[in-house]
DNA sequence: GTTTCGGCATGACAGTTGTCACGGCGAGCG
DNA sequence: CGCTCGCCGTGACAACTGTCATGCCGAAAC
C-alpha cells in the first residue's frame, strides 16, 4: 500500500481528493493537514511515502512545508499541487525539493499515475508548465524590489511601504520604478498583477 | 438515484468531487462541465435533479449559469460552491435562483447532506456565511462605481478606464473617489482589494 | 411638482507617483 | 586594483491621482 499525506486547506477538496485516491485500491491516505505547519509533525507521526502539498496553504506556504519535509523526512517524496500555472512556482518548488508538480487542471486519472511515478524516483512536472517555466525564466527582480512590490500589493502607499521596510520614500519609489520597468508595466498596480501572474511574488 | 450535474473548472477537483459523491451510493454524476456556458446544454441533455456550480467559472460566472438554468430547467435545484466566503456572493447567488450555498472549506460529509436537503425543498446556506452576509449587507457601490472599480482592478490608468468606458477622465476620477470613500480606502488599489474581499466586484 | 438621487461633466487644487540624474557604500570578479 | 552590480539615498520635475465645488440632466419618490 502506498501511504499518502494530503495537505490542502479546503476541507471539501481535501475530502474529495481522499475519496479519489482511495478508489485506486493500493493507495491509503494516512494523514490530512489543512495548514502548512501541520505537515511535518503529521508526517513524522504517519510516515507517508508521498506528501501531496497544495502550494497555497495558511500557516506558511506549501513551499516552506516541502523544504521542511525534505529536512526531517528525506525518504518522503513530495508532490506539489496548485491551482494556477505560475511558472515561477515550478522553479521554487523544485528548488525546495519537490519531486512532482501538478496542476489542479490536470485530469483526475493523472494524479495516481504521478504518485506512482514519483515513488519510482522519477520527477513529474506537468508538461505545459515545464515549458512555460523555461520560457519565462526566473524572476528578474532583485530581493529588495520583490519586497517593495509585495508591500505595495495590498494597496499601501509609498509612505506606508517606506515605514514598514525602514527605507526613505525616494528609495521605495526607485525600487518600484525599477520593478515597473523590468516587468513592462506602467503603474505599480499593473506590476503587482504581472508579478503575481508569473508567480514572482 | 439522485442525478447530479457538476460544474467546476479544475479537472482534478471535479474528478475528486465526483468520486466523493458517488461513494454515497444513491448519487450519480450525470454530467460534468468545465465552463459556465456548457452548463445549460448539458443540463438539457442529462436532466439532473441538482446542479452543483462553482461560482468562479470561465465562460461567464456560475451566477450567470444559475440564472440561465432557472430559466430553462426550473425543476433543477441549484447549489453554489465556492472557495471564498465573499458575503456579496451569497445575496447574488440567492437572487440568481440558487437553493444552496456551500464553501469549499466545509467538511466533505456536508456536501451530500446539503444535496439531499435541497432536494427536499430546503434552502441550505453555510451558517457562518449567512451571518457574514447579513452583517456586511449588499454592495454600497452604484453600478457605475462598480464598473469603474472593476476596470481599475487590473492596474489600468484613469486614461485607460475613460477610454474603455467612454467617459471623461474627470468623471472616472469622481466615481473612483466616491468608491474609495464608500469603502473606507485611501487609494484605488486599496478600494479594489476591499471590494474583492467582500465579493462586491 | 418639488425633492432626491445617480450619472456625467468641468475646472481647480494639493498630494502622490514615476522618472531621471547624481552620488555613496559594500561585495564579487577578472 | 578597477569594474560592475545591487542597494540606499537625495533632489527635482512632469504626470497622474484624489478631492472639492459646481452645474446639468433624467428618473424615481414624496
Amino acid at each position: 500500500m502506498i501511504r499518502v499525506l494530503l495537505a490542502e486547506d479546503q476541507a471539501l477538496v481535501r475530502g474529495a481528493l481522499k475519496a479519489l485516491l482511495e478508489m485506486e485500491g493500493d493507495i491509503v491516505v494516512v494523514g490530512e493537514a489543512a495548514r502548512a505547519d501541520e505537515v511535518v509533525p503529521l508526517a513524522r507521526e504517519t510516515q507517508p511515502h508521498v506528501a501531496l502539498l497544495d502550494i497555497e496553504l495558511p500557516g506558511g506556504s506549501g513551499l516552506i512545508a516541502a523544504a521542511a519535509l525534505r529536512e526531517s523526512l528525506p525518504e518522503c517524496r513530495v508532490v506539489m499541487l496548485t491551482t494556477f500555472g505560475r511558472p515561477g512556482y515550478v522553479q521554487r518548488a523544485l528548488a525546495a525539493g519537490a519531486h512532482g508538480f501538478l496542476l489542479k487542471d490536470a485530469p483526475a486519472a493523472e494524479l495516481a499515475v504521478a504518485i506512482r511515478r514519483v515513488l519510482q524516483g522519477q520527477r513529474v512536472v506537468a508538461p505545459d508548465l515545464a515549458l512555460m517555466a523555461l520560457q519565462e525564466g526566473p524572476s528578474p527582480l532583485t530581493q529588495r524590489e520583490s519586497e517593495v512590490l509585495a508591500a505595495a500589493a495590498g494597496g499601501a502607499t509609498t509612505a506606508d511601504i517606506s515605514a514598514s521596510l525602514h527605507l526613505s520614500e525616494g528609495t521605495v519609489r526607485n525600487h518600484l520604478s525599477s520593478a515597473i520597468q523590468k516587468l513592462g508595466a506602467r503603474t505599480r498596480t499593473e506590476a503587482v498583477r504581472i508579478a503575481k501572474e508569473r508567480g514572482w511574488l
